[in-house]
Formats: structure tokens, C-alpha cells, sequence
DNA sequence: CTGCCAACATACCGACCAGTATGTATGTTA
DNA sequence: TAACATACATACTGGTCGGTATGTTGGCAG
């Protein structure tokens, strides 16, 4: 009897409801920062869209504070690990590589307006909470090591021009990337990101090195 | 008698203190609204900081919507003006003119902290409020058709390569001065600012046409 | 069956918000 | 000098904010 139907179910039933109840108030935070920004979302409104109350909010996270870095720390940081970190990691052509991230930038109309999330934060935040910028800082500098790295290696495999220094370049890259999302932003034009996209792409490839040429 | 002191002085006193006044508010709404942003930025705050109160402000601008447009009419438009459109307007040299205004850009702490005002504003008021967006929108145009008009002009004289695209150059620009000052934003950090400034000298250097290099 | 605790819901708080209604001092005009 | 408009100051409003104190419910151990 000690054994039989120790109901691991029931409590495991709990914890997941607990588990699901925090995790649509997180993406209910990420979408109302996203469209309102951090100081502006309303944590009723937050709560409308997460479908709960008050009390299971403060039974979550601490303060709105506590939210907000939870949304850079689950949501934000593993998006921008999706989308420039993994897809870089032991890659064949660091320049292919990167020119295929760059391609996959979001340009739908509501995707081109509401700007990069990481952006978006770092822009708001980072004079106002010490908290915020350094959190948002860690997930640049990791944008930045992982361009960085995957420039390195093309060097050694002979790939990428030599006179390249790739914490440079990889900044340079990561500052095009966010000008032109700001600059489409303000237009609310998908065009403008698209061109932009368009003359990343050429300076990316001005970055091969001479006899490894793709194209041309 | 009838010409004899029509007194203009004393309405000229008067009206120059009311300018004064509405001067005082754009200039304490610019300061507070580059701090917190328009929407977090309190009337209060602005009032405090003018030296005056409600009644000043809502004799001179009919809303806090109002008084925020007045300040990228008034206060953005004329120093995005002063600095990337009269510098580069009937220059000996297009490519020189652009480094200077690269590195005219400000790179004290407080300046990296707080960021570009255009930029601020853009970033948070453009999918949210479409007076702000096309004020801001119509100050990037004229940013970048300067530049490029300042390209073309080279292209002619023969200081600016054939092959550069002039729109799509001068967008290049702006999204790389916007973005360096987003990622320097984010750090709190000159440094970041001033390596950028680098990038983007070395970037504009290779847009000079062949056999008109300033230097090796 | 009972006590207990996790996981919320509900009701309420003071602070702050943009905006307004009204008061008032200082010229200017007739 | 009396009427009047300009250029504000003061006092107040309803609404929203983040946060808290307390109530409630369901599963689970003893």
C-alpha cells in the first residue's frame, strides 16, 4: 500500500497548472512591454491578456520589476539565442551563416513596427534600471561573442579576409541590424528593412576572403 | 500725441516674456521627455523644472501630445538640422564632410547614457502615435536626403565612387550612427561609442572614389 | 474526516496622472 | 479711470497606477 498510487499525477497536474499560469503571464508581459513598453504596460492589462488576477501575479513574481527581468532572462535572451547564436555554432561558411540570419529578420508589417524586442527594452530601460541594462548587455555581448566567433573561425578556415577584426565587424554588424530596425520602425515601412537587409547582405559579403568567392 | 510713445516697448516686453516662458517649457519638456521618455515623462516634472505651473502650459500648448510635437518641431528638427543637413550643404569634399559630422557626434558619458533624442522618441512614440511618427519620419528624410544629395554631389566632382548607390548609402549611415548609439546606450559606455565612430570613419573612407584617397 | 498549504481571486489603498475650472495680477485700450 | 484681455497661478477632478491585505478553493498528508 505504500507503494500503490502514490499519485505523482495529481501533484504533477498541480505543478504544471502552477507552471502554465506563469508562463502565460510571462508571454502576456512580453506582448504588452512589446507594444507599450516597459514603464507604460499596465499590469492590468497584463493580466487581462494572461486571464488571471492580481493575486496569482504577486504569487509568481515579486513585483512588476521581477517580471520584467523574468521576460529578458525566458523570453527575450532565448529568442535572440534562437536567431543568432545557435545558428552560427560550427557552421560550414561563417558569411553564408550570417547572411542567412540576417535574411531571417522578421519584415511582416507587425513585425517591422513593433521593432526588436531586445532593442526596444535596451533603449527604454538601460538609462533607468541598472537591473534591466545589465541583463539586456549580457544578451548583446553574446550576439556580439557569437558573430565574433563564427568570424574568427572563417578566418582559420581561410574563409574570411584576415584584415577583418571580427569584434568589430561584429559590432558593426549587430549596429546595422538595429539602425535599420529603428529606421523601419519609424517609417512602419517593411520596405525599408527589406533594403536594409539588402545592403547588410552586401557588406557581409564584402567580408570574404578573395578565392572563396560564392557568387561573381 | 498720436505717434508719440504707442508704447511697443511694453508689448514687446510683454510678448517676449511670454516667449520666454514657452521657451522655458519646450526647453524643461525636451530635457525631462530625453529622461524618461514622453509617456513617463510628468507634467509636473516639466512644470517644476520651467519654474512654472499648469496654467503656463496649458495657455501655451492645448495637450501634453501638443507640447511633445512642439518639441520635435521646435527642439529636435533644428539640432538634427544644424548637424547633418547645414554641414554638408556646398562642401569641397563629401566624404570629408561626413567624417566630421561622424565625429562631431557627442561622446560624453551623460551624452552615451541618455542616447539621440530623435532616436528616443522614434523608438517609443512611433507605432504608438502617428503625430509623433511622422514628425520624426519627415526629420530622417531630411537627414538622409542630405547625405545622399552631399554623395551625389561627390559623385560628380569625382571624390565618390560611381558604384555607391546614394539613398541607399546615406540610409547605411543613419542606421549605423543609430544603431552605435544603441548598443553604446545599452553599455553606458564611450568606448563603445568611440569604436564606432571608428567603424564608421573606416566605412566611409572606402565610399571615396580611387586616386582621390586623403590618405595611404 | 481534518487540518494544511499551494495557488490563486477579490477588494482596497495611497500616489500620481493629465486635464480643467476658476482666481488674479498686470498691463492695454477706450 | 473703468472695462478688458493677456498671462499666468491655484485648487481640484476622475481615472489609473503598482502594490497589499485578506478571502477562497482544491488537493493531499496524517
Amino acid at each position: 500500500m505504500l507503494a500503490a498510487r502514490n499519485s505523482p499525477k495529481h501533484r504533477a497536474t498541480r505543478l504544471r497548472d502552477s507552471e502554465r499560469t506563469r508562463e502565460r503571464l510571462l508571454q502576456a508581459a512580453s506582448r504588452e512591454i512589446y507594444r507599450s513598453g516597459y514603464q507604460s504596460a499596465s499590469l492590468d492589462t497584463i493580466l487581462a491578456l494572461a486571464g488571471v488576477t492580481k493575486g496569482a501575479l504577486y504569487y509568481h513574481f515579486e513585483s512588476k520589476e521581477a517580471l520584467g527581468h523574468a521576460v529578458v532572462k525566458e523570453i527575450i535572451a532565448p529568442d535572440v539565442h534562437g536567431k543568432w547564436v545557435r545558428p552560427l555554432q560550427s557552421v560550414k561558411d561563417p558569411i553564408d551563416a550570417l547572411i542567412g540570419a540576417v535574411q531571417r529578420i522578421p519584415v511582416r508589417p507587425a513585425d517591422v513596427r513593433g521593432g526588436c524586442q531586445l532593442n526596444n527594452l535596451a533603449q527604454e530601460m538601460s538609462p533607468l534600471d541598472a537591473g534591466f541594462r545589465k541583463r539586456l548587455a549580457i544578451i548583446f555581448d553574446a550576439w556580439r561573442d557569437a558573430v565574433a566567433s563564427t568570424l574568427r573561425e572563417g578566418q582559420t578556415h581561410g574563409s574570411v579576409r584576415r584584415d577583418v577584426e571580427p569584434a568589430d565587424a561584429a559590432g558593426l554588424l549587430i549596429a546595422m541590424v538595429e539602425g535599420y530596425g529603428s529606421l523601419a520602425k519609424n517609417a512602419q515601412d517593411p520596405k525599408v528593412m527589406k533594403a536594409g537587409i539588402r545592403n547588410i547582405v552586401g557588406w557581409l559579403r564584402s567580408l570574404r576572403a578573395p578565392g572563396n568567392r560564392r557568387r561573381g
